[in-house]
DNA sequence: CTGAAAGCGCTTACAG
DNA sequence: CTGAAAGCGCTTACAG
């Protein structure tokens, strides 16, 4: 019947205004279910985010869904939960919907749960791909940031930095920033220490740990959070223990925030706008699902900003210095 | 083929066995597409974000994932960018995509957005239904907590406080915890002022205007966020401005962080676990569409939490006893 | 330019 | 207990 002409075809203009009015006034829609089962299309792309409860995902997804939504794509969300059997599950419903891509926000949990979707002939955006990944893209955008943060400490006279993390085994990102951090803090011949805090988010319990790092002899005077989320622990910890941040300790953050920013001293963090990369990533998607063969848009560089938690190590000569005057 | 053999059906025990495994063999998955068109049902369903933007929707949409995964739905998310075109358009495709449900995370910009999904006989979790919608639980969760801080602050010699939102036209939330406040305030016979804050979020402008009402004659000694993100905007404006918290100004906001309890000092909070409510609806939605009747979990009541961010109004007596101290 | 038919992959009745 | 057929709503060729 209407065929042709709710799309494109050999119709004449008043006959299409006519059917356009009356498939507005039924409130007619078409049927995404039928129309992918003779397309093999459904204008769905999928989104697999490692870890909802970080923060640092929300404005890739929501760049990602404003993208997609402008494109007249669906958004499909899976949240891994940090669990490679959730992530399994909800990825092999992403495969029988047949979304068209999937876009990682991070690392897969476990990579082979991907291979469903790659068989399945979907868009895979993930680290073997051109460089639009915002995996291979994140870590080599926070390098150059990750280099000023050793510059700028050890500038300040310290010779001894903590890189705290939630867990020994950290997740990618973590790895790559202990190892962008190991080869800046190397040249200057800082030291470069990893401390882990328990799981129990006690503030007292950080503390005691921080303490018998910040006061021991040959102490750690600077603390590197892995994680955005990371900082407000650590702070609680060291208000609790009463170490003076940055006389005492200094306090570097991956991640900001306008909270990071109010916090008194003001946090010093590297910041990369993760708004971008999903902004940059989706937008190849759709072009790529709409036959062009397009690159990856460039990444900005993530910043290192320096604020008020840095300071000269305890006992530096920068230190001595500064309390003279 | 093997029709019945991948559900149920009259089959042999051994028959079912081997097609199982031959199709896990040949990593069959049915295509969802055709089993919509078949079936009407999609096991997809919508949540509608009025926006991702605000942090205090992360944690239901954490939870709706978590339970919709859980009973293999698969979650459409609705980023509405506080766009009522937006929300329109999406809500359009959602439509189109037969979605089973939609739950609101916040009320819709237009209400009339949501007809197109009524009239497809998808179920929609909102006001009009049994209190499992988020909006009007969520709203009586919230009373008693919004009467416990005016109760708190009237105690300590509070006269005058400030309701701090973005415009003067706020969204839902906003109008229900000014009501609430009033609500609370009047009975103690405390003033309630609103306080708007300009778009630009210069630290500067934010103190000047906090200075020009924390510091006149008959001053607002305590400052009331309508939501989480306003919290540090209005610590820096203080911090730029040198208003000391609490000694010259008070602060409570609505939803809790570990930063606004890292903050120095902890800032005392109204907090509600929107990851709860997330999930008490979540489960209604699947239980609905399973064909029982279910009614909605009660869901616990917000928390008024004090830290040391309220504090004696300046120059009252509680004030003045303290001093002496 | 327009109508009628085939077929996407499933499910659900119905016939053997 | 099992096979063959009809049909969900669309799109895309093909016949008139």
């Amino acid at each position: 019947v209407s065929r042709a002409l709710s799309g494109r075809g050999p119709v004449g203009t008043e006959t299409r205004r006519r059917v356009e009015a009356a498939a507005h006034r039924l409130h007619y829609q078409p049927s995404a279910a039928a129309r992918s089962l003779r397309t093999e299309r459904t204008l769905i792309v999928g989104v697999l985010v490692p870890d909802l409860g970080n923060p640092v995902f929300v404005p890739f997804l929501r760049a990602v869904q404003r993208v997609a939504q402008a494109s007249d794509y669906a958004v499909m969300v899976v949240d891994a939960q940090r669990s490679p059997a959730v992530e399994r599950r909800a990825l092999d419903r992403l495969t029988a919907q047949g979304v068209d891509a999937l876009i990682l926000a991070g690392p897969a949990r476990d990579d082979a749960n991907l291979d469903g979707l790659r068989r399945a002939g979907c868009l895979v955006m993930d680290d073997t791909d051109t460089g639009a990944s915002p995996r291979r893209a994140l870590a080599l955008a926070e390098r150059p940031a990750s280099r000023a943060v050793c510059d700028a400490l050890a500038a300040l006279g310290h010779r001894r930095i903590g890189f705290v993390s939630r867990r020994a085994a950290t997740g990618e990102s973590g790895r790559r920033r202990w190892q962008a951090l190991r080869a800046g803090a190397a040249p200057q011949g800082m030291a470069l220490e990893r401390l882990v805090l328990s799981d129990g988010d006690d503030p007292e319990g950080t503390g005691a740990a921080l303490d018998a790092v910040v006061r021991r002899a040959d102490p750690v005077t600077a603390l590197v959070c892995a994680a955005h989320d990371l900082a407000p622990v650590v702070l609680r910890g060291l208000g609790s223990a009463g170490i003076e941040v940055p006389d005492e300790c200094s306090v570097v953050t991956y991640g900001d925030s306008d909270w990071a920013a109010a916090f008194r001293p003001a946090l010093s963090v590297v910041t990369l706008d993760l708004d971008e990369a999903g902004l940059a990533v989706t937008d190849v998607v759709v072009r790529r699902l709409a036959g062009e063969r397009s690159a990856a848009a460039p990444l900005a560089p993530a910043r290192f900003v320096r604020r008020a938690s840095i300071g000269p190590a305890p006992g530096s000569v920068a230190s001595a210095t500064r309390r003279e005057r």
